[in-house]
DNA sequence: GCCGCTTACGCCATTCGTAAGGATC
DNA sequence: GATCCTTACGAATGGCGTAAGCGGC
């Protein structure tokens, strides 16, 4: 038994169970994988995938079983190297993120800028990508964390710490209509719907929560333009085009004084960051500290419960006392 | 990183840090081992072991830290090995004990009856041997489980789990003078001093509890002769030699009819029996099966939950309630 | 001077990738 | 016919063991 075959093996689950693909994912070749898995299963003496043929159709329960221990015994192998990493460096590293726009843009700044002076030799990645693309780059390694507040269903075989609750706001030009409704308390779903909407995209920055509001009043908001970040919403009310709904956290003072924006906290449910990475995975102290800057309730030691709790369940029972911090 | 390299680096903290001896240990050379350590090092970028010199004189703290996931590691590729074992015939397999004569002897025939009844494939193995060298076979994996009563400071390595209670007994041949005063309830230690005593050897069958029962009352028993076996210890008692003390359960109905059995239970603490085995590993289920044969309240999930326990004291805090059974 | 670890070297086993072959949809 | 996995084969890497070297105790 080699760390290689587990490899292959835990890679097959992630890949469709298709050879090639697995190949090509561990960076080596498709008959190297295929050998790898035949030689584990006569090591073991058992199949660990069902095969119609030449084709790998299903795992067998025998590999489900050895498929989870192996997945914790390559989770060992990477601690073991970040351990290395840790000895031998302690204040340098690589801080790797996969994010939004909006937390990229808005959020973040602050606390890198405080975290890079705490931790000047650790190079910090943020990357961008969709809920699903972002999944994948902390599954595979390929980042340490992702922040993100939308499409949970990607997440699922991460672990999702809560880190903050935040709220919407809508943004018109000065002189709308919405403002004086907003004046005398007025503003309403319905009112909204009457304008043509800017918005973030599907999929985006808590768009689904957005969507089922208008759909619970029986509205249908007229959407005349999506993006991925607030700053090209803010173009384009600022052009007229419509009315921007956005992240509350996505209004900066001074650089948006000509715009004004109008609390929508009373029209949409709150939405909750949150801050993804592989489980049952030790962290390093600096990623310890980065968390902890980002959430200051997510202190190391919660943190590492959250990360060694056996089922996602108790993991999400470790956060039921906790108030987030609003944004 | 190889699974060997980590090999390698636990065997090296059974072994005195000592490099020859690992060697043997692991079936291979000394030169082979020495790289392994130095490749890993090479490959970590950090010193596991302190030298001086040529000489490996202690663990770094990296070290610590790498040999500590390092074991969680091989557990897991163990459990893989175990897994395909259970597979691929869930009913055949081995079970090797490593046990003192008086379980073997007197206990466990009737439960590995019943067992064998059940698992008729599953092969039984039973080791005898010192104290140290059970641990030390339960250790390096020579045998699945150990079921000991003296000598606690072995198994520091292994989870040890309370499975029973047990009592002395005084034999002596029919019409002895102890047997006059037990009759009347005046069976003491100091009238059990008066007489040479055949009993067990120092070390073995919960001797230590016994010694420290007479020092306790400063008192000093003449042992004429001592035996890691209760039959031996009969058989001279029978010769005259002496009065026996011995386990309760050591004493047959039938085989034992021309001895007298006083019960010593007031005069010496009672021993608790427990079976021990390397903590963090799977069990199979006929190993779960036997367990629960051998001590009843140690069920599945019981077991399960202290091989898991991140500390000894975690561990030991799962048996705070339970009652056990007497023998 | 002995013991113990490291370095050097040669052999062998294993692995890896390319290329060809067979099965399935 | 396209896709996908397996088998075959040759090159190269790496592991292992023997033998020699070197540093502490």
């Amino acid at each position: 038994m080699t760390l290689q075959q587990l490899r292959c093996i835990v890679a097959m689950v992630r890949n469709n169970l298709n050879v090639s693909e697995t190949a090509v994912a561990l960076h080596t070749s498709q008959p190297g994988v295929s050998r790898h898995i035949r030689q584990l299963e006569d090591e073991l003496g058992v199949a660990l995938f069902e095969r119609s043929g030449r084709q790998v159709t299903a795992i067998t329960a025998a590999g489900h079983d050895v498929i989870r221990v192996a997945e914790s015994v390559l989770a060992g192998a990477e601690d073991i190297r970040s351990l290395g990493r840790q000895h031998s460096d302690p204040h340098a590293g690589e801080l790797r993120l996969a994010t939004t726009h909006t937390q990229a843009r808005y959020v973040l700044p602050g606390i890198v800028r405080a975290f890079t002076d705490r931790w000047p030799r650790v190079d910090i990645h943020i990357h961008q990508g969709t809920p699903a693309q972002m999944a994948r780059m902390v599954e595979s390694g390929e980042v340490d964390f992702v922040i993100a507040t939308e499409g949970e269903h990607h997440y699922d075989a991460l672990a999702m710490l809560p880190c903050s609750r935040w709220h919407r706001a809508i943004v018109v030009p000065p002189g709308h209509a919405l403002e004086k409704l907003a004046a005398i308390g007025s503003l309403t779903l319905e009112a909204l719907a009457a304008y043509p909407i800017v918005t973030y995209v599907f999929g985006f920055t808590g768009r689904s929560r957005l969507d089922r509001a208008f759909h619970a009043r029986a509205l249908v908001p007229d959407v005349v333009l999506t993006a991925t970040d607030a700053d090209v919403i803010k173009t384009y009310v600022r052009t007229g085009l419509g009315v921007g709904l956005i992240a509350r956290m996505a209004i900066e003072a001074g650089a948006d004084d000509d715009l004004v924006a109008l609390d929508a906290s009373h029209l949409f449910e709150s939405s909750v960051t949150h801050i993804g990475m592989r489980p049952r995975r030790a962290l390093r102290p600096f990623m310890h500290d980065f968390i902890e800057r980002f959430a200051p309730h997510l202190t190391p030691a919660l943190v590492d419960a959250a990360l060694s709790a056996p089922t996602p369940e108790k993991r999400a029972r470790l956060f039921d006392e906790i108030a987030l911090p609003e944004r």
